[in-house]
RNA sequence: GUGGGUGUAGCUCAGUUGGUUAGAGCGCCGGAUUGUGGAUCCGGAGGUCGCGGGUUCGAAACCCGUCACUCACCCCA
């Protein structure tokens, strides 16, 4: 038997409705706040991704589906959302349209990590970048969005949590002789991390690391006073971490993610940051940026299972008798060219069958036609729940059943 | 890359110290009702016991290997 690849997932036709659910909830909102919807290629040249995202991280490192093309260019299915839409951002040179500019997108992503709960290899993100306005009330207008959106889907549990890159490499120095090799790399390459580190020694010898209060830069400074200020007046629930280093390299001044319980090891739904000097770094103009990212996968994890996803009020038609089922057929198809859902078992052969196959559809009308029926060129119409049944010519089918189907319960 | 757990019917799972033809519930198909669904009763279909080797008169069970799934570390959404 082929079997699907490791850490992919098929998503079957049962949980597809709570998948539209959390989809049409993140582009409403992203809508609602002004973003517009962007779709770029989930493959790219391998460059664009180790420029962007960092050459030292552990995505570039060792979790990209890099291959090579025809022609020996190395190609790389993304490992995230903004590498993308930034190269698109600067290829239409929409640097030069009026700013500022705010795309969501939504879709597949690619890392090659071991599976677990909440990670897969193929899993998909929903993400929005904000280009062209440094004013920390663009930060906030991303988190406001963020939090909003999840909260409308009502996880349970949800915290965000808000931090700021301070001046960290002088006081790493310091302690570098109690630092694991590990955390002396991330020196340089992402200081940040040092402080997430999960080895005893190296939590112990960045205790005192330079907190929020005293690191920040006076401009760094009065930008983080700015979004708190924003968030507060907005009402957006937040709280300080100085060890949050979840995101990419990339993320300057704000870093943000939302976490939820419940949700075992992968807790961190969604997250973002500013980051300004990406799209120059890429070749672009100097335009600064603000974005995030939430997980699909793990929202649906944490989705309540009681979510009642609105089913279309359909029919069934069951034609039984040999010259019934040929009838039968041609008006399952004139209601369905006039728009009525309708459905029919091609297998089954006494209405006995037809009607079990009625009621596990669901539907709200079975049309029934037999010998009698076809003698009188009428069906009968049978509303499933009240049982009661009404004849009526062929002619009539698809309009008394429209008004049927339109009506209150 | 490193650990732990689990692999028996479509699904959820039993299966005794190793012993005849491997079971149940749910689901599916049919019948009871030759034209009336859900409930009930009856019947039926459906299995490479993950795979390979070994031990044994005999293996779903014990041993070795392997693969898959899963949880966790790491990292991240």
């Amino acid at each position: 038997m082929i079997k699907a690849i490791k850490g992919v997932k098929d998503l079957l036709p049962e949980e597809t409705p709570r998948w539209r659910l959390i989809e049409d909830t993140a582009k409403r909102w992203a809508r609602c706040y002004g973003f517009q919807e962007i779709r770029v290629p989930i493959f790219e040249t391998t460059t664009l991704f180790a420029r962007s995202i960092g050459a030292s991280t552990d995505i570039v490192e060792k979790e990209m589906y890099t291959f090579a093309d025809r022609d020996g260019t190395s190609l790389t299915l993304r490992p995230e959302g903004t590498a993308g839409t930034v190269r698109a951002f600067i290829e239409h040179n929409r640097a030069a349209d009026p700013r500022p500019q705010k795309y969501c997108y939504l879709g597949p992503m690619f890392r090659h990590e071991r599976p677990q709960a909440g990670r897969l290899r193929q899993f998909h993100q929903f993400g929005v970048e904000s280009f062209g306005v440094s004013d920390p009330r663009a930060d906030v207008e991303v988190m406001s969005l963020l939090w909003r959106l999840l909260s409308d889907l009502t996880l349970p549990g949800l915290t965000l949590e808000a931090r700021y890159k301070p001046v960290l490499v002088a006081f790493l120095k310091g302690v570098e002789t109690r630092l694991c090799g590990n955390c002396r790399r991330r020196i340089e390459t992402n200081p940040l991390r040092v402080l997430d580190c999960k080895v005893p020694d190296c939590r112990q010898a960045t205790d005192d690391a330079p907190r929020l209060t005293d690191s920040l830069s006076s401009a760094a400074r009065e930008h983080f006073d700015r979004v708190t200020a924003g968030l507060d007046a907005v009402g957006i629930p937040y709280r300080l971490n100085h060890r949050l280093v979840r995101g990419l390299d990339y993320y300057c001044l704000t870093a943000f993610e939302v976490t939820c319980s419940h949700l075992g090891a992968q807790n961190a739904v969604g997250a973002g940051g500013r980051y300004d000097g990406l799209v120059e770094q890429l070749g672009g103009a100097a335009v600064p940026a603000v974005g995030f990212a939430v997980g699909l996968e793990r929202i649906a994890l944490m989705l309540p299972q009681d979510v009642s996803i609105e089913t279309p009020r359909r029919v069934y038609v069951a034609a039984f008798g040999s010259e019934a089922a040929d009838i039968g057929f041609t008006l399952l198809d004139e209601l369905r060219r006039t728009g009525i859902p309708a459905d029919m078992d091609f297998r089954a052969a006494s209405l006995k069958a037809h009607l079990r196959q009625a009621d596990r559809l669901g539907v709200l009308y079975t049309v029934l036609l037999g010998d009698d029926e076809v003698a009188t060129g009428s069906v009968t119409i049978r509303n499933m729940q009240t049982k009661e049944q009404e004849n009526i010519q062929f002619s009539e089918l698809p309009s008394t059943l429209a008004a049927r189907l339109s009506e209150q319960y």
